[in-house]
DNA sequence: TAGTATACGACCAATTATGTCGGCGTTTCA
DNA sequence: TGAAACGCCGACATAATTGGTCGTATACTA
């Protein structure tokens, strides 16, 4: 429940990788898969995923691999979850198109959609890059400050 | 993903439900189950789950039922959630006890972690009344506003 | 003591998440 | 020019989680 699939995990893991090594052209699947010990084949369509939505450069071909296709500061963990699993929504029901059987009945998703924009809104405020720097152990860095405002 | 479970759905709706007459003195599991048109017995089961986290009271024999065991507004929906669902963690890994198999290799958790506290935050400024009073359909009544910060 | 209710655990069914396989298209390079 | 290294894609198979049901025991009221 409100957690990140194993896939969303392991492209923000992915992405993360790729914004630490920005010298390199590009890297496979497989080296990447092969630094965290996941799956090669199941990273390697979560890559794919994030290519079709724009995030990534993909090149076939010896030395071929991926890339990242924008600076990671300006990749937000927003759009990777979204690239990998889709439109999220906090409530069962999507409310958008049909809605669901409940509809009537159930009062309660209007509240909470105002949730759901509160913490995609916070998802959206935070970058590829911030991850990545979080690296430095003892660092007090660039500390990033998100303020999110819920008003119901 | 990232989503709330059908249950805990169906546990904040019967807590608003309650909320919303302050002056009954307890409502069956199946008055509630009815009002929504949902399954009576699984909505039975989650009010004893929200009674053994103390936010209801119930009642056996006739005319008993549940009520809340507090003033709605000091319920939140963080607490009705983490009653249904129990501790959430944004993370696949758990991070608490002994983490999980990939703790060394996946270096995406501890940001992420911040992530989860800031939605657990957004979660904790939520009451039930809150839920209960977005009722009057063109009010702008009472505008509950929680800030949230976060910092990487 | 009949009737209405909660309490609880076992169980099954539906859905979703996770991971695998096989075949195909592309690029590089010897 | 052809084998190797790679991405691309869809169809599986499997595992885990959720959603929902049943049966029975217990508690309270009238
Ligand atoms: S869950 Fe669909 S309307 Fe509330
Ligand atoms: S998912 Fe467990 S350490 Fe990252």
């Amino acid at each position: 429940m409100l957690k990140l699939t194993k896939k969303a995990d392991y492209g923000l893991m992915a992405l993360k990788y790729l914004a630490e090594r920005p010298e390199t052209v590009a890297l496979s699947a497989k080296d990447i898969a092969d630094a965290y010990g996941i799956p090669a084949q199941l990273l390697a369509k979560i890559l794919q995923q994030l290519t079709r939505a724009g995030l990534l450069r993909s090149h076939a071909g010896m030395n071929g691999g991926y890339a990242l296709s924008r600076e990671a500061r300006e990749i937000s963990a927003y759009e990777v979850i979204h690239a990998i699993d889709g439109p999220f929504f906090i409530t069962s029901c999507t409310k958008g198109a049909k809605g669901c059987e409940l509809t009537p009945s159930c009062t309660i998703k209007e509240p909470l959609a105002r949730v759901n924009d509160t913490i995609a809104g916070v998802l959206k405020s935070i970058s590829i890059q911030d991850l990545a720097e979080h690296e430095h152990p003892h660092g007090r860095g660039h500390e990033v400050k998100a303020l999110v405002s819920l008003t119901l």
